[in-house]
DNA sequence: CGGATTTGTTTATTGGTTGAATTATTTGGC
DNA sequence: GCCAAATAATTCAACCAATAAACAAATCCG
């Protein structure tokens, strides 16, 4: 119950745009203000929040003490490998992007050692310049495109040509990465989820993602769905054309071959035509509000909006009854990577008991 | 946290298999058994639960009590309005079916008003007999076929010609139904949700429902998804064909004029076929493992399933590497409504405290 | 018939929230 | 310039609920 309050607490803290007082956070939470001091204290104590010496004034009575999440606290590590490049980033809990590290090579030659060793190397330096600056790393993710299972295996991540591979173990080779946690999801998913942060409105949303392949995240209410599996968001293999452009993954008139970086350049109308098709399967299936097109898309954004717009309309029952927003990603390449880093962020804040234990 | 724990216990009552003992509760809750025991007090007083005499015997030592969810309580009252039926019954805690009335008439030359006072009279007649027995209606839910808003007002239900009935409202004007809290849903989210009592294994799966339209509700670990504003699950205008046969939704090669019940009489392999494509696009979306096919489909399931297997084999990126299972549902024409009664009981399976806030 | 064994209850303790009273710090009025 | 009003935060006694451990009850086994 404690652990459970002090989250609620943090949350209010995270959600609210100014610096809330205890006394507003116990209107907000429906907790009394002695509680929430109490609950406050052991979060100061624990290094996640800090009180700010020029609190909001308002009219008169006792000044407010503002409250709001520590910048030096614990940090998530949040790191990506991709067709031609590895990224790593340090992320602390307000979500500023406190370290980043990108090195653009083609990753194929090296194969999945070779690559996870360099990536290991960088996550290390992120580390040590994070710690520096006061921070504790709290644990790492690592964004892959590909389809990963629960405990961080990578079935299979085509483009990279890589087949069952266990990251965290190797990435755990790396000396100063030895004790930390670390998870593995799909670059699709983490990318939606890094778009959350930016996101100020509706948390319910389908992010996708063009590049070689395609890929999406589906954010429901706040939370990225990951499926039973961890499979879920395959989009780019949804049949817009049954009898259509044979695709590598052996059906045929998969979204990827319509809608894939290069026929994007090419067949712009077909491209949206094809893309609009399959969101509005996904719009029609799951009444998702909003679809934010991330990756390539987002700057051919202007020019593919009009062509999907138009299949959405057409296409989804309840297009009379309620628009679908459609709108360009905001967080451009970095998106995956920054959505590592807050799935490991997002850890801290839904279980703030367990860090305070850790901390001491 | 008492509420926490309450819901906690009852649910561990309610998915054994056998008449659990206080001590087996909590063994498997992992609270005290001092916990425990003052918690199932509560309950049975409350009468939610029932100590059976007849226990099962083990070994050596004191003899258990057993416990179940008692056949005298609260109880669901499930209603269903359809092109050409009527349909109420109640279910008890235990999930057994106490009440069933069906009538069967043409619903579209009543119009809603006429409709909805000849189920009040059908519900009224259910629920007295079902008090008769001993069992206090805890509260109703109506399943429609078309789309609800969340509360409760039917935006519009095509094949009855209805649209913007608030049939909350309207059924409350039967005096023996005055004082129920009465929810809508959509009938294949209630069809779905009727199957999952039923269902043993996984709780995620899609249920489809073939009747004039097709509809379908999502289960996501044993909740349905009902998306953000209860439009989810419209996989009837899902675009198999694109530049296909016109639909009377405005847009061409819509699911349902390839699959619905009409189609599926005079052309098997073809319903199959749009079938296969529109269910693999769900799978390669949300990496649900098993689909559920329900109403019409039902019968036809032996016929349809190679069909639908060979697309979902081609189309779904993920088949390799784990199964999707397809198979009939076993509800038949009152699944909607059981799903329906079954809202009821779930309300108070899951917040326990607040029936017994009530019951005193 | 007596020990072993398991169930269920009782009792004292602890963790955590609540509510009322208290202290602290400002604004505004006379 | 001082006092009252207002608001923020803390302190303290009371209470609620879960825990642990001891205890009572009911059965089996030798």
């Amino acid at each position: 119950m404690r652990a459970h309050n002090l989250a609620l607490v943090l949350h209010t803290v995270a959600n609210s745009a100014d610096r809330p007082s205890r006394a507003a956070i116990a209107a907000a939470t429906g907790l009394t203000r002695a509680t929430v001091s109490a609950l406050v204290d052991d979060l100061v104590a624990g290094g996640l929040l800090t009180e700010l010496d020029p609190p909001p004034r308002t009219g008169a009575g006792r000044p407010a003490v503002g409250l709001a999440l520590t910048s030096a606290g614990p940090a998530g590590l949040g790191l990506e490998i991709n067709v031609d490049y590895l990224a790593a980033c340090v992320v602390d809990l307000t979500g500023a992007v406190r370290q980043r590290f990108v090195e653009h090579a083609d990753q194929r030659p090296a194969g999945a050692e070779g690559s996870l060793a360099a990536l290991g190397a960088l996550a290390a330096r992120a580390r040590l310049a994070a710690e520096a600056d006061g921070l504790i790393i709290a644990g790492a993710a690592l964004a892959v495109p590909g389809l990963v299972t629960a405990d961080g295996l990578i079935r299979v991540a085509p483009n990279l040509g890589w087949q069952d591979v266990d990251a965290p173990a190797l990435l755990r080779e790396v000396p100063e990465l030895a004790d930390l946690p670390i998870t593995v999801d799909n670059e699709a998913n983490l990318a939606a989820l890094g778009e959350l942060r930016v996101t100020g409105g509706d948390p319910t949303y389908l992010y996708v993602s063009g590049e070689i392949g395609i890929g999406a995240g589906l954010i429901l209410d706040g939370d990225l769905y990951r499926g039973v599996r961890g499979w879920s968001g395959e989009i780019g293999h949804l049949t817009v054309f049954p009898d259509g452009r044979p695709c590598r993954c052996g059906a045929h008139g998969c979204l990827e071959q319509y809608a894939g970086q290069e026929s994007l350049a090419t067949d712009e109308p077909l491209a949206a035509q094809a893309l609009g098709i399959a969101l509005s399967a996904v719009v029609n299936l799951l009444d998702v509000p909003a679809i934010v097109l991330g990756g390539a898309y987002a700057p051919f954004f202007p020019r593919l909006r009009p062509g999907i717009e138009a299949e959405l309309h057409r296409r989804v029952l309840t297009a009379g009854l309620a628009p679908v927003t459609l709108r360009p990603a905001t967080l451009g390449a970095d998106a995956a990577m920054r959505g590592a880093a807050d799935t490991v962020i997002r850890s801290v804040r839904d279980d703030p008991a367990a860090w305070l234990r850790r901390a001491g």
